[in-house]
DNA sequence: TGCAGGTTAGTAATCATTAACTAAATTTGT
DNA sequence: ACAAATTTAGTTAATGATTACTAACCTGCA
């Protein structure tokens, strides 16, 4: 469990990063940004890995639980994945500065500790990701003549882009309204050729 | 131009980023990964943004390049795309550091003038790819129910994301060799569907 | 009255960078 | 051809900022 301001301190570390990048981060920044002094950070966090591990805490909840959710739905794996799409559309709207953290994974390299839980996420995501295709495929409702791991890598690889194209233009246009467009190809793009 | 010292700074930088990320680039790690003292490295650049810079100026030799070329050929579309899949698995593989930097631009978001500079590198390398398609697209070779830009994103997030999955897993599988079944993946993507 | 959550004032370590000096190589003037 | 002048590329020693973090103290409130 977290207290009020534990989730304040994470809340403004990730918006510490989405302004200034990994580098922005430090604790002088951090208390400035919170109207508090250096020390009293320390008060609610014992160092600052625990920090960014609570970050990724917040990420995992963000993410996984859009994938775990979709994974165990009754819709069909084509709808699952708009959902999906739609989902971390939703949520990176309602909180950009997650977008500026969540495909960064060059944010935690400074730690083992850091660089094996954004792994592990990441590694846990795709799993499940791949789950819904193969379902999908054995249903015949995605296309079988590419590998569902390709397929995991296209799916993602145009999500991460998109929202990273998102981030860089400075969050400047609708991603929820932009976003509907890239579902529709990428439905196009993994459904079994009807006709 | 460059001296053979300054080379061998950028490509040391190169390898110390790919080692411990953007936070291990001190002057420090680098003069003793060079066997020098820290002052010496200032006889060769003005300071550290300009060794970025330079760094930055490697990326674009290693990957404009590629687009540029394939720009002006004269084979097909698809055939343009395959080919930009094998010459950039070809580059990171002679230069896996390479690939821990090409596409994480997180790196150069502390500095006005790097983050201006892998912007325009980006959106070149787009608007190249774009040109591509879209003339593929008028020679009914790619698909044209899926819009340019949305292609755009399929290949260029696939590219992107199949080499970070080979950086992740410390370049522990042959990118060329695993990378020759998602150019075929690609294709049937993006090609005009025939039968 | 005890303690949660602040403060002030410091720590050692590390950061990029500079000043001053030097040995060796290179260029220049005669 | 050769000595003098200059340049190149390094050194040691130090700079002021900044880093994460700590010790000791204070204060309002349950």
């Amino acid at each position: 469990m977290q207290t009020e301001r534990q989730q304040e301190i994470i809340s403004t570390a990730l918006d510490l990063i989405n302004e200034k990048g990994i580098q922005g981060l430090t604790i002088k920044n951090l208390s400035k940004k919170l109207g508090i002094t250096e020390p009293a950070i320390y008060r609610h966090f014992e160092n600052k890995i625990q920090i960014l591990l609570a970050l990724l805490d917040l990420l995992k909840k963000n993410t996984s639980q859009i994938f775990e959710t979709e994974l165990n739905s009754d819709e069909t794996a084509i709808r699952k994945i708009e959902r999906l799409f739609e989902k971390h559309f939703y949520s990176f709207a309602q909180m950009p500065s997650l977008a500026s953290v969540v495909f960064s994974e060059e944010i935690f390299r400074n730690e083992e500790k850091l660089i094996g839980k954004i792994s592990e996420l990441i590694e846990h995501n795709n799993q499940t990701l791949l789950s819904i295709l193969k379902e999908g495929q054995q249903r015949n409702e995605i296309r079988t003549d590419i590998d569902g791991n390709h397929l995991v890598i296209f799916i993602m690889g145009a999500l991460r882009l998109f929202v990273k194209k998102w981030q860089f233009s400075g969050f400047s246009f609708n991603l929820e309204k932009e976003g509907a467009g890239l579902i529709q190809s990428v439905k196009l793009i993994i459904s079994t050729h009807k006709n």
